[in-house]
DNA sequence: CGAATAGTGTCTGTGAGACATTATCGT
DNA sequence: ACGATAATGTCTCACAGACACTATTCG
């Protein structure tokens, strides 16, 4: 390419002069929300196993948020994609890998971080529970699975003003971890605003309990995401083992998306992206299920 | 806070003996995909307007990419969100201001851009061709709209294999100007693999006219989210004047989806969207049109 | 009047929600 | 037998798609 720009520069030249450094650029990690559906034991040998949505954390064991637990993620190398970033941290810090990352949101805001500014891009990763063994590595203490509750502080408001409309809520996400007794907790006060014709959602961060930086907030919006690609996607098929009953399914699907669901209903809404097996569990005090798998044909419809 | 780290330091002492220029960092940028409706007026007065779905881009006028078009967009300062960038970088470029931006994707592969390493932040934005008078700013010698045609080369293909089951099509995106008569175009592979229970789609280039970067896959992604985005939210008021009928949103809809929609059924679908208005559409060689608005109060469902 | 679009009514099949009913285990 | 879950059938109502039909304008 022979062009030259306005300094007369050839492509070759002007690459050459080029110096990147000249402006100071903001860090990038790369953050991984890892989900999973976690079953809870029934003291009545009769009764199904209770599921639990759970998410995994660690703590930090280095300034800033020292001692706070966090998602796990890190710093995106000169010559590395994001993805492979985030795979690469969830690796050196949990021990776990073979996941399959979706990018969820990338994190601006000028504050997050006190060392500097730091842009974070947050993926979102689930998890059958069987089949991993977190492990804490360099940068963590511990590394944990802890269950998500979100209770609705003060409920859903509506106000009406001249220009816009605006629905809010308070609510508080809690991390629970039984095995150690902990509890983190994150309060979010959420605003929908529909300016002009366009809803704009924000959410800040009222108050907040050993938990890093604005993770809440990114917890918060993993979770919109997860409840709403439940109910047009597959994505509830990496929360289950290969063969599954479709109670276990349904309970998933309960568990993300609060609502529960009609049995006949449910079966029904369901049955094309699944298959049906020769194999039962049995063992259970009551009716063995049928063991289904997921049809993999269902998505080209 | 007074707890201190494995080398003995409080967070004061921690962030003050920190240097972040220990590694080096990708540069970040803030792309705006500008999306607008416009109508051709049709020759035959009988008949109502063609509508078709453009794209505003901007002719870069330095290296790399020289003469090439782009998706406006520009560095993120160090003291400045994303959004905000975003919306700088499209006002300088473009003078196009008071735009709601949508975040879409993070696009940060390694090779992006010949100078060093780019991470960019993709938005989206759709507006009221009425409203807006782009000029050529700053970086760019020219700004245009172009009419987006997507045409597949190669139409879709299913192959099993061992582990995993791909569909693959190519799609060839033209990007066409009127006024001036010239054409930029993009040839894309794009390939969704079911890899277990998710679905990786992939986008490559294989061939590209006069287009920068990789902002033909950029394109394809946001044209992807805005047909999905279409069916469930009500995005495509923004594309509309403040009244109108329900013709033409019917068009808005069907360019877009691509699908063509009976007036009847599509009147049933939005009818809870929209109000009534005692206003008339006349002088069209055929019925008047009642003019419509948006309900605001559709979203609270 | 003719061409074009606007707008409504009707029919029919599908599918979702509610409910009831039957099946089958372990103790 | 009892308690629990599994699995299916039935009824109804709502709605989506197809189609036909009427209404209204400009030239």
């Amino acid at each position: 390419m022979t062009i030259v720009n306005e300094q007369g520069l050839t492509e070759k030249e002007f690459l050459e002069q080029y110096d990147s450094s000249k402006y100071p650029k903001p860090s990038l990690t790369a953050d991984v929300l890892l989900f999973t559906i976690d079953s809870i034991k029934n003291t009545n040998y009769k009764k199904n196993d209770k599921k639990v949505l759970k998410l995994l954390l660690i703590k930090r064991k280095n300034h800033p948020f020292i001692q706070h637990w966090a998602i796990p993620g890190g710093f995106v190398d000169i010559d590395e994609p994001i993805d492979m970033a985030a795979l690469r941290e969830l690796k050196e810090e949990t021990n776990v890998e073979d996941v399959y990352l979706e990018q969820l949101y990338t994190f601006g805001q000028v504050n997050r971080d006190p060392r500097m500014r730091v842009v974070s891009t947050a993926y979102m990763a689930l998890v059958d529970r069987e089949k991993l063994n977190p492990r804490a590595g360099d940068d963590a203490q511990e590394v944990d699975w802890f269950a998500i509750e979100r209770e609705v502080v003060v409920p859903e408001k509506m106000m009406e003003y001249d220009d816009f409309i605006e629905k809010t809520q308070t609510v508080k996400l809690k991390l629970l971890n039984d095995a150690i007794d902990y509890e983190i907790s994150c309060t979010l006060f959420i605003s929908e605003k529909l300016l002009g014709r366009n809803i704009k959602r924000t959410v800040e961060i009222i108050d907040q309990e050993c938990l890093a930086a604005d993770h809440g907030k990114i917890i918060d919006y993993a979770m919109n995401r997860l409840k709403n690609k439940l109910e047009y996607t597959q994505i509830a098929f990496n929360l289950v083992p290969e063969y599954f009953t479709l109670s276990e399914l349904q309970q998933v699907y309960q568990v993300i998306s609060g609502k529960e669901e009609k049995p006949a209903g449910f079966r029904r809404k369901i049955k094309d992206m699944v298959i049906e097996t020769d194999h039962m569990q049995n063992s259970k005090g009551h009716r063995p299920a049928k063991l289904f798998t997921y049809n993999k044909y269902w998505h080209l419809k």
